[in-house]
DNA sequence: GTGAACCGGG
DNA sequence: CCCGGTTCAC
């Protein structure tokens, strides 16, 4: 089964290129993240009307998370945010068990700037999202997290460590939580596939840093090892980055496709 | 020869429209108001590669006022503002000879309500206008004014005269001001040609007043008699209001087009 | 650089 | 209802 993500930065602007993708890759399941839509405004039409149904968590503006599925199947157990969130207000978190597979679709606090305010909420947010994981996952169960991370986990996944070494994304508070999280028991799946791979996910719109491959990975799919054993690939969807003769100009992430044996 | 006037409402938002209303009417010259854009910021680079050449008198966010003529034609003797203006710092008035006509390009001052700041500055602002043109413009010249009056001269040039009456637009101190204006020997050139048509060229953005036809006659094409005899038509590209297969939506104006016997 | 919200202007 | 500017977030 075929699992992308994809951190749309509003929906509503991005949808003619999200009903692409579908399209395009034709995965089972879709997990986006900054919808910046509310739930009583998501297009949940033109998702039906090209075949598909999506279960959200959204807000206005900000944040935001949803998930598509082909209509006909379903999503069991939806879960909205976690227990223990320091800010429950923000759209960040939806949890559903797709085909026996629990899938967290996630999309983790920014934090602007080291040492700012908006920066030690999201320590103390990724804080308590490792304390509700370490409650709620067993290795031996088979979880998927995806998302936007913003973090991203070592040297090759930065176009230039050097400038990157304590900046947001990279600092080593954020180092530190994201490895408490994998010691959970969960794998970084495109590094299990590509270990020398250097596939960014995230570019700034500014200063032109897509066409000079200034980018990051900071968009992830974290498995346990029942997950990991069935991981065949992890592709970065690196074209929906480019302009392309779309009517709407692309997200500054590009998608991320995540293959499991079935 | 063929001129056409058009209140925009944003040159850079309109101008695929304007370019496509070029190669539509292929006018002589055309009067746009509301550009809405600075000199510096002026799109020349676009009207040039189609043909075309522009004279500007713009500003930042409102007003502004353009004159487009075909390349390798002249506009003489090019004025921008008049003396006695009350705020010359709004881009309002653009004169310039073309083909031996001394055509004006009006964008009159709207006053938002009857009784407002606003309304006083329009009434004092048609009396300086009035003030130049009583010296400047003499009947046996041949005289084009052409714009945005934003005003409606008769009952026949609102859809419905009672609910304007005394309103902006439709006040009686604004009518005054333009029969003063037609006083020094300008004639309503649509009138003369339709002398019971029932055409608008402005509508509301809200409340659907396009589609309910209810519309105000506020563009106007007054000449003197040497102009006015030489009037063959004058219609409203009522067309051009319409969303049409364009990557804009339309003005709240649309192009009056007057012809004149060469 | 891009998006959304809010505001003033029409 | 639409446009431009501003502010804020990323």
């Amino acid at each position: 089964m075929r699992v992308v993500s994809w951190n749309v930065n509003s929906l509503r602007r991005r949808l003619p290129r999200v009903l692409g993708l579908l399209e395009r890759h034709e995965p089972d399941l879709l997990c986006l993240q900054e919808t910046k839509v509310s739930d009583d405004e998501f297009p949940h039409q033109d998702f039906h009307d090209a075949g598909w149904e999506a279960v959200v968590h959204g807000q206005r503006t900000y944040n935001g998370v949803a998930m598509v599925h082909r209509r006909g199947e379903q999503l069991e157990d939806v879960q909205r945010g976690f227990p223990g969130d320091p800010v429950p207000e923000e759209a960040r978190v939806l949890v559903a068990t797709f085909r026996g597979v629990r899938v967290a679709n996630l999309y983790v606090i920014n934090g602007q700037e080291v040492g700012s305010e908006k920066y030690e909420r999201k320590l103390r947010w990724l804080d308590a999202l490792q304390a509700w994981l370490a409650e709620a996952l067993a290795p031996a169960d088979p979880w998927l997290l995806v998302g936007d991370f913003n973090v991203a986990p070592g040297d090759e996944d930065v176009w230039d460590p050097e400038v990157w070494r304590g900046r947001i994304m990279f600092s080593e508070p954020e180092h530190e939580r994201l490895e408490r999280l994998m010691g959970l028991g969960l794998e970084d799946l495109y590094r299990r596939v590509h270990p020398d791979g250097r596939d960014f996910t995230w570019w700034d719109y500014r200063g032109g840093a897509f066409h000079r491959k200034h980018g990051l990975r900071i968009d992830l799919a974290l498995g346990t090892p029942p997950v990991a054993r069935r991981c065949r690939d992890v592709a970065v969807d690196r074209d929906e980055r480019k302009k392309g003769a779309w009517e709407v100009g692309p997200s500054d992430h590009a998608p991320l496709v995540v293959d499991l044996e079935d």
